[in-house]
RNA sequence: CGCGGAGUGGAGCAGUCUGGUAGCUCGUCGGGCUCAUAACCCGAAGGUCGAUGGUUCAAAUCCGUCCUCCGCAACCA
């Protein structure tokens, strides 16, 4: 039972604004991930949230008049829906404001200041002080403020640390021993010669220079480092706590997969492990890191005004063909660029053409040649052997999953799909039904191509969940599990399929690409 | 010489670990079919695999050097 269960999470994006649809893709991602392994009867807990402290929110609060808390909860609520509508199976949505979040974060502070895990040292740095900001070494540079090229004066002032020298050297081995810790295998090396090898200096963990973000009770002057704050969400998400025990937590932790950015990883895979090593816990399975959804190959961002956000994308594409769409052009090893261009020729050519043209001409077929009922017809094994290629278009396609290619897991549906109508081509259904004595191939090959169609669907659920129920619907089938994919036949004859409908209508590229336009003029 | 990634037909990618006729999707051109959403199927054109030197009977793949792009470089989430 217990090898059964997986614990799955998003990094908590930070409630500052709303998140853009690079941001999205790792909820989409992560979904898809849980949404598989419940397939293969995972017992599955997938966590995610939002970070709510830190200096910045603050800033941004105080410019739009609110507090902070009223702020981060309006964003929080943003992001929440945002994940609702991309139809994210979450299970729990962690705030770090969260009352048990906050206690735990204190608890936890304490208990490792108490075993000499933090220590309070002095923090030296550079202070500009029209900008009233504090700069690091690397910085200042010329030893001007980077943001009004000022000059900044050294500074020094009291704060935790966090003393990680103890826990180096079995952070080290325990990357070296775990050739999967870090996914793709590249990032361990990244994060082994950049921080590890070099040595790694002791991180302050406390702010003294804003104030919105967790207390340290024994010392009120500072609040928690947000970083600090924002990782323990992955185990308060369970309801941890230090003294009172969390089922959830007993039966969850360590974490089988946080699926982070690229651009987070060194939190990841430095701070939070040794943290976990601080308080005796085994460290998460496994981290996969993705890389960042481009516009067009530039970086989105507000100034140049090219953020594309999930809820806008919507209004032009449907929920699933976003998902499908981000999932299948997301490499994983470098940056993957989206444009509205892609979007659209995506959903013509692999969603409409391929997938569900196959899925309307092969159900109209039995419409009008089988009376709308799945023909009754054995497997048997021809030239074009469906049920092998089928079979091994699924089998690689978990293969993918487990390794979380999802675009690679894709292309294996579409490879698939792409046979099918060539096997439709090339036995002629239409000419064999002109001639009764046909009928039994006839109806071989209609049910092969609905039984194939049954797997697509099926295998699509992780990816884009309401289109794969309707395809499923179409070929009157209800049972979504892999089970139900352990052998090539499964398809019950004899059920009345529904009336066969476009699911994918064709987007005309100029004509959307106007709406598109007028909608962000 | 800070670290890591990438550079393959018009576009986007696979192949590189384990050398052996350069592959996929889209796009273009020609043909076929008519069950289907002007969809689908077949065929063709198009690449000195970033540059250069080396190892080898043989290099996109191994080794050396160089160029270009991207990310990270620690307390800014």
């Amino acid at each position: 039972m217990d090898s059964k269960k997986f614990y799955i999470t998003t990094s908590i994006p930070y409630a500052s604004r709303k998140p853009h649809i690079g941001n999205t893709y790792e909820i989409i991602l992560t979904d898809a991930i849980a949404r598989f392994k419940k397939m293969q009867n995972f017992d599955v807990c997938f966590c995610t949230g939002a970070d709510e402290h830190g200096q910045k929110i603050e800033e941004l609060a105080k410019k739009s008049g609110v507090s902070p808390a009223k702020y981060s909860a309006e964003i929080s609520n943003i992001i929440k829906n945002i994940w609702e509508l991309m139809d994210c199976s979450y299970d729990v949505f962690i705030k770090t404001t969260d009352v048990n979040h906050v206690e735990a974060v204190q608890q936890i502070f304490k208990k490792l200041y108490n075993n000499g895990d933090i220590y309070k040292g002095a923090y030296e740095g550079w202070y500009c002080v029209a900008c009233e900001s504090f700069w690091t070494n690397s910085q200042v540079g010329e030893g001007r403020c980077p943001e009004c090229q000022r000059e900044v004066q050294k500074t020094k002032e009291e704060a935790y640390f966090l003393k990680v020298d103890r826990y180096t050297d079995r952070l080290i081995q325990h990357i070296n021993e775990n050739k999967n810790f870090i996914v793709p295998n590249f990032y361990a090396e990244e994060i082994m010669n950049n921080f590890l090898k070099p040595g790694l200096q002791d991180f302050c963990i406390s702010r003294s220079s804003f104030s919105w973000g967790v207390k340290i009770d024994f010392d009120p002057e500072y609040v928690v480092y947000v970083w600090l704050d924002a990782l323990i969400n992955y185990i308060t998400a369970l309801g941890f706590n230090l003294n009172t025990p969390s089922e959830k937590f007993n039966r969850f932790w360590p974490a089988d997969l946080h699926v982070v950015g690229k651009d987070i990883l060194r939190f990841h895979a430095i701070i939070w492990p040794i943290i976990l090593m601080m308080l005796g816990l085994p460290l998460p399975k496994q981290i996969l890191v993705h890389q960042w959804l481009l516009y067009k190959s530039g970086k989105m961002s507000k100034t140049t005004g090219n953020v594309v956000y999930a809820d806008d994308l919507s209004r032009f594409f449907s929920v699933d063909a976003i998902r499908f769409y981000v999932l299948k052009a997301m490499p994983m090893s470098h940056d993957g660029s989206i444009s509205y261009e892609s979007i659209i020729s995506t959903c013509n050519t692999d969603l409409a053409n391929n997938i569900g043209n196959l899925t309307k001409r092969v159900c109209d077929m039995i419409y009008k040649y089988c009376d709308g009922v799945i023909p009754n017809s054995e497997y048997v094994k021809d030239e074009y052997d469906v049920g092998g290629v089928t079979l091994g278009a699924f089998k690689k396609y978990c293969e993918c999953m487990e390794g979380y290619d999802l675009s690679e897991a894709i292309m294996q549906i579409l490879n698939l799909a792409r046979y099918c109508n060539k096997y439709v081509d090339e036995t002629m259904p239409w000419a064999l039904a002109k001639d009764e004595n046909s009928k039994s191939a006839l109806n071989r090959i209609l049910y092969n191509l609905a039984e194939a169609i049954r797997f697509i669907s099926t295998m699509l659920f992780p990816i884009a969940p309401s289109t794969a129920k309707n395809i499923l619907k179409q070929v009157g089938a209800e049972n979504f599990s892999f089970e139900s994919l352990n052998s090539f036949g499964g398809l019950q004859p004899g059920v009345a399929i529904k009336k066969p409908e476009v699911l994918f209508s064709r987007i005309d590229a100029s004509k959307k690409l106007e709406e598109i336009y007028n909608f962000n003029s």
